[in-house]
DNA sequence: CCCCCAGTAGTCAAGTTTGACTAGCGAAGG
DNA sequence: CCTTCGCTAGTCAAACTTGACTACTGGGGG
């Protein structure tokens, strides 16, 4: 599974109503084109597909008020939330070592009440732990590491990044637990979409170093 | 990019000359279906569209010795060692957060000479340094980071991540260079393939606890 | 002797991702 | 007044990925 459908349903839901290119500012504005696959032939494609898995409601809409050609506006519907909570949930759980899911995640943690995401968060540790004694176990010979060879380096990096990441979740979970951020249901939400005319720092920011492509 | 390219080259190049089904049979052998993309129907592909391009060179070969259709085999090419080189280098350099790249490149590392290997590698710590620094500087708004909100966690997560992983590579330089490993030029390889009739201690092995799929 | 099963080797359609391309409009400059 | 530039909004073909499916063989049980 790749993040995109979890942006996408993210991004619309925020916005209430928004056409494809309202998305793709909206996950530019957050850096998703860098840390994850959200390119604009990604964002379209995620959109008209959950719009025929009935996941979006399409809107067929007047031609563009600001030039371009006519745009096609997308509500979230029932199954779509639904299917928005789910990935969320998962995502929040699975320890698959995929950071633009896990980043995808964190930024729409706070659409979920703050005792559900700390149970959730448990659960991660306590899942980043099975992995970590699954591989440590499965994959040491019994005659020592040392028959691995170099391959060893890989188990040592898995392992050494399991536990990284565990120690992060540790520390989310008590930032959370002191009371940090605002969840569902606790006022004011975080809103972290343009509003319309707005104008958007990051949109030509150079570019991420680093970033391969 | 994603790490097919270079686990196919690489089991080919290791074997010297090899058909789909045994490239298929090593990578299960390096648990590579768990950890990367590394599916039938993506190595079949990989295979043929790397041969199109001239990186391997395919044989039209009788039919299986061992039931089933008959096989092509295939053969590394200049191009195609060069391709692996490359990839290979880039991969270990590189810091992008996919641990599936990464772990492949690890797995291939000593095909490199250990002078390289070294430098690569302590070029790869010097990227994530800067790619740190870079996010720190960046997305930090200049009236402190409690702007930011709950998305404040996502940098954390990608500076907590990127130091992790610097002191991960440290960790590799210093064994490294503490002798560790047998590289490229410096007698027996080791190995990692299956020789015709040997069996995989790992084809049925329980599947690895916390893979999502 | 026959049938079915497990293993071998690979194909295929459907879905997804990518990067390049199109096309309409307004504003600025000459 | 005309052209060109940049922004808006999206399409498209080519490549890649996925999971299910096919087809062939040898061997063991009945």
């Amino acid at each position: 599974m790749s993040a995109i459908r979890l942006l996408v349903l993210g991004a619309v839901r925020q916005h209430g109503r928004a056409h494809g290119y309202q998305v793709r500012n909206d996950l530019e504005y957050w850096g998703a084109h860098e840390w994850s696959n959200a390119k604009p032939g990604s964002i379209y494609h995620a959109l008209k597909q959950m719009a025929k898995q009935g996941l979006l409601h399409a809107h067929e809409v007047a031609p563009s008020t600001a030039g371009g050609p006519p745009r096609t506006e997308y509500e979230i519907t029932d199954k779509g939330t639904e299917e928005f909570l789910r990935l969320l949930r998962e995502s929040l759980v699975a320890y698959d070592q995929k950071m633009d899911i896990q980043s995808a995640a964190i930024g729409f943690v706070v659409d979920l009440p703050r005792e559900e995401v700390l149970d959730l968060l448990r659960e991660r540790t306590r899942r980043i732990e099975a992995w970590r004694a699954a591989v440590t176990e499965h994959y040491i010979p019994e005659d020592g590491p040392g028959q691995l060879g170099h391959i060893g380096e890989i188990m040592n990096l898995w392992v050494h990044t399991a536990d990284s990441d565990a120690a992060w979740t540790r520390g989310l979970v008590e930032r959370i637990e002191g009371g940090a951020y605002s969840f569902a249901g606790e006022g004011e939400p975080f809103v972290g979409v343009l509003t319309e005319g707005q104008e958007n720092p990051y949109a030509t920011g150079e570019p991420h170093p680093g970033d391969a492509n």
